[in-house]
DNA sequence: ATTATTTATCGTAATATTGCAATATACTAA
DNA sequence: TTAGTATATTGCAATATTACGATAAATAAT
């Protein structure tokens, strides 16, 4: 069927789920990795940076906005893609949140 | 195409986003709360908690297995799962490299 | 006005994912 | 051996995702 049954689980499992599908894929992974690295709002030279065609890239970029993670900012003729800040740490914490449930102690001998 | 092109990207962006894509389903994030939550081995009273059919459950725990952040061994006609302690930091490494790569200090003011 | 530049959208093709019914497999119990 | 129980696999059908070429839209430069 192709259609996830998200009615089924809780607001917090389902946006978990889409946080976690917007970052899983190798693009999105390597457009989040770049705008971190030059620490400021860069315009569409992700387009040169990674081998996608330039309306691919555009479509992924779409997905991480649509997840909050990034925004952009019209400047001229070209669009200023950043991090946003909030957004991310609230998505961390949410994955950490996740994580930090598993307690050592817990080990079973499986 | 469907095809992701996982050639154009490194291995670390690679694994990244393969983790996070199997988290990226509300059924499986509820299947990880689930064995975190009663923190032991779980036999496969998972199809009576989530409500999902059990091929679609075995199906999902399959991909789970897939990436090593669940484990599973026979115990006679059932199967016990639980999280790889192991796996399981080391995922939330790998997430949190990314993550805190960020320095708040790089706001932008898009 | 025309042209160039940059980004978004549309249309389309190919592959992937999700879900379930039916069935297979594998062990247990009688 | 036969029946029962638990999980995995197979075989669909439907929807989603990925990617790209073509094109649109919007500004900038000449």
């Amino acid at each position: 069927m192709g259609l996830t049954k998200t009615e089924n689980f809780t607001d917090q499992q389902n946006e978990l789920a889409t946080i976690a599908k917007a970052i899983g894929h190798p693009a999105r992974v390597a457009i989040l990795q770049h705008l971190l690295r030059v620490d400021a709002c860069i315009c569409g030279d992700l387009v040169a940076e990674i081998p996608l065609a330039q309306p691919t890239i555009s479509r992924h970029l779409q997905e991480l906005k649509a997840v909050g993670i990034i925004k952009g900012s019209i400047s001229g003729t070209s669009v200023n893609y950043c991090i946003d800040a909030t957004r991310w740490r609230e998505v961390q914490n949410q994955l950490n949140g996740l994580f930090d449930t598993y307690v050592s102690d817990q080990d079973c001998n499986c």
